[in-house]
DNA sequence: GCTATATCCGAGCATTTTACTCAACTATTA
DNA sequence: TAATAGTTGAGTAAAATGCTCGGATATAGC
């Protein structure tokens, strides 16, 4: 389990998808606009969480991506762990670089922690985040503002659709 | 608070500094053929360890590492953070391309989290990894190995110095 | 059917990071 | 004085990051 850049930006992208799925897809430009992440990178990062079964696609006009599943229901971990790919490759698989299994413990033992960052990060779930007091007031602003007549740019109310 | 295997790397070594430091200083040499990481990646690994104030250096013939303060003072998150040099640098840092404050929220909430986790590591100190079951299989075979005369290769034993 | 929208997909690419080598220098011990 | 071992810096191959560009495909609305 990697924790980098890129999986913030996974978790960024899905938790601006988790907010406003609810309107139906919403296409990467929005995502891009949004948080200032360019569109050729989101489209390398949600073929991996596709891939993944973390959201669906919408392709066509008005289309976009929605969640798989509930923002209960996928964690921080999941998230990460679709970006990074992590063989973790330890490298005594096996081989017999390990003097007297002492190496193989050690890499045993990261793996051990490993596991419970892992274990961590998957008791947060994206639902978990969106709750929080800052994200609200976000999410409350923008419904006032749906219900002003006023849109945000570069968001197409896809609400007809559903 | 970035998690790669430099930040791994780090973890092992000072995990294996922790593990033979009863015995006076340690030399990279050691860690190097223990661990399976290159001398001169463990010189700028340490380099960074010592800035920290996290070990302290013994020159000279017999010199080496030692912890600059007790296994349980060093957390998992203060070796992570030594060698990881996370500038974390959000790019909205008061600057104008946070689109109406709302990327700035969605950096908040990551920083959120990654205080979280940089939380939770900040609670493994490197006694606690130690005092593992695992670990002391191996601390013992290596003092039995000690009581029957039989020295572990590329080891210098340096009792007499302390 | 045509067009605009959007996901898909692959190639390529500049930059940074990783993990390492090599070389020289300094402090310390025996 | 010789050997050990930290210290420093320069350089470097390979990988990862974070993009761009070009095109293909699917679909909604006209």
């Amino acid at each position: 389990m990697r924790l980098t850049t890129k999986g913030r930006y996974a978790v960024t992208a899905m938790l601006d998808l988790a907010l406003h799925t609810d309107k139906g897809p919403v296409s990467l430009a929005d995502i891009s606009a949004r948080q200032g992440i360019s569109l050729s990178y989101l489209e390398q990062l949600f073929a991996r969480l596709r891939q993944c079964n973390l959201v669906q696609s919408v392709r066509g006009p008005g289309g976009g991506y929605r969640l798989s599943v509930s923002t209960a229901q996928i964690s921080v971990a999941q998230v990460v762990d679709a970006v990074s790919e992590s063989l973790d490759a330890t490298r005594c698989e096996g081989k017999g670089n390990c003097h007297e299994g002492e190496v193989c413990l050690t890499h045993h033992l990261w793996e051990n922690l490993s596991d419970q960052i892992h274990r961590f990060l998957s008791d947060i779930s994206l639902a978990d985040l969106v709750a929080r007091g800052e994200i609200q007031a976000v999410k409350e602003r923008q419904d006032s503002r749906l219900h002003t007549g006023v849109r945000p740019e570069n968001h197409i109310i896809v609400s007809e659709i559903l």
